[in-house]
DNA sequence: GCCAACGTTGGC
DNA sequence: GCCAACGTTGGC
C-alpha cells in the first residue's frame, strides 16, 4: 500500500493593479476568477489541493515572479460567469453547463528576491518554461525542476 | 500608449 | 471546417 503524494506546480499571472500578491497576503485566500482562456482553464481543472503556485505579476515594472501560493480548493464553476454585472460575465454559460472554472489560491510566502522576466530568460535551466515559450498563457504548468530552480533563485531554502 | 502575437468568433 | 476580422494580452 503506497500513498503517492501528488503535487503539481503552476504559474499564475495577475496584473498587480488588478490583484496583487500583497492583496493576497491580506486576503489569505482568493478565488482565481476571471480566467477566460480554455487552455488556462484546463490547467486549473487539473490542479490538486496543495499544488504549488508561483504568483507572477504581469504588466508590472518589472514583470516577474514575486511569491508563492498554493491551491486550497479544486476547480469549481467560476461564479463571475453568471453575474451580468461582472466584467467576466459570459452569456453563453449556464448553471447546468458552466464554461469557466476557478480554483482557490492561498497565500504562502513572498520570495526573498523577486525574479524578473529578464532573469528567468537568462537562466539556462529555465529555457523551456511555458512562460518563455508561450508568453500569453495566464495559468501554466511548472515542472518540479523549474520549481526547485525558481525557489533557489528566489532565496527560498525550505519549500 | 504601441503593437506583435495569438486566441476567439462568426460568416460562408 | 476554413479563415478573415476582431479582441486581448502583456512586454516594451
Amino acid at each position: 500500500m503506497t500513498l503517492k503524494m501528488h503535487r503539481n506546480f503552476w504559474l499564475m499571472k495577475s496584473e498587480p493593479d488588478v490583484y496583487s500578491f500583497a492583496q493576497l497576503a491580506k486576503d489569505h485566500t482568493t478565488p482565481w476568477e476571471g480566467v477566460r482562456n480554455y487552455e488556462a482553464r484546463n490547467h486549473m481543472m487539473r490542479a490538486h489541493i496543495n499544488d504549488g503556485v508561483l504568483f507572477y505579476h504581469s504588466n508590472a515594472k518589472p514583470p516577474g515572479i514575486v511569491g508563492l501560493a498554493r491551491v486550497t480548493r479544486i476547480a469549481y464553476p467560476d461564479p463571475t460567469q453568471f453575474n451580468p454585472a461582472s466584467p467576466y460575465f459570459d452569456a453563453k454559460a449556464t448553471l447546468t453547463n458552466p464554461r469557466w472554472f476557478c480554483v482557490d489560491v492561498a497565500y504562502d510566502r513572498p520570495l526573498l528576491h523577486s525574479i524578473s522576466l529578464d532573469t528567468l530568460r537568462s537562466t539556462p535551466t529555465l529555457q523551456s518554461m511555458v512562460l518563455l515559450q508561450r508568453g500569453r498563457l495566464s495559468v501554466q504548468p511548472i515542472t518540479a525542476a523549474e520549481w526547485r530552480t525558481i525557489l533557489q533563485l528566489g532565496g527560498i531554502t525550505v519549500p
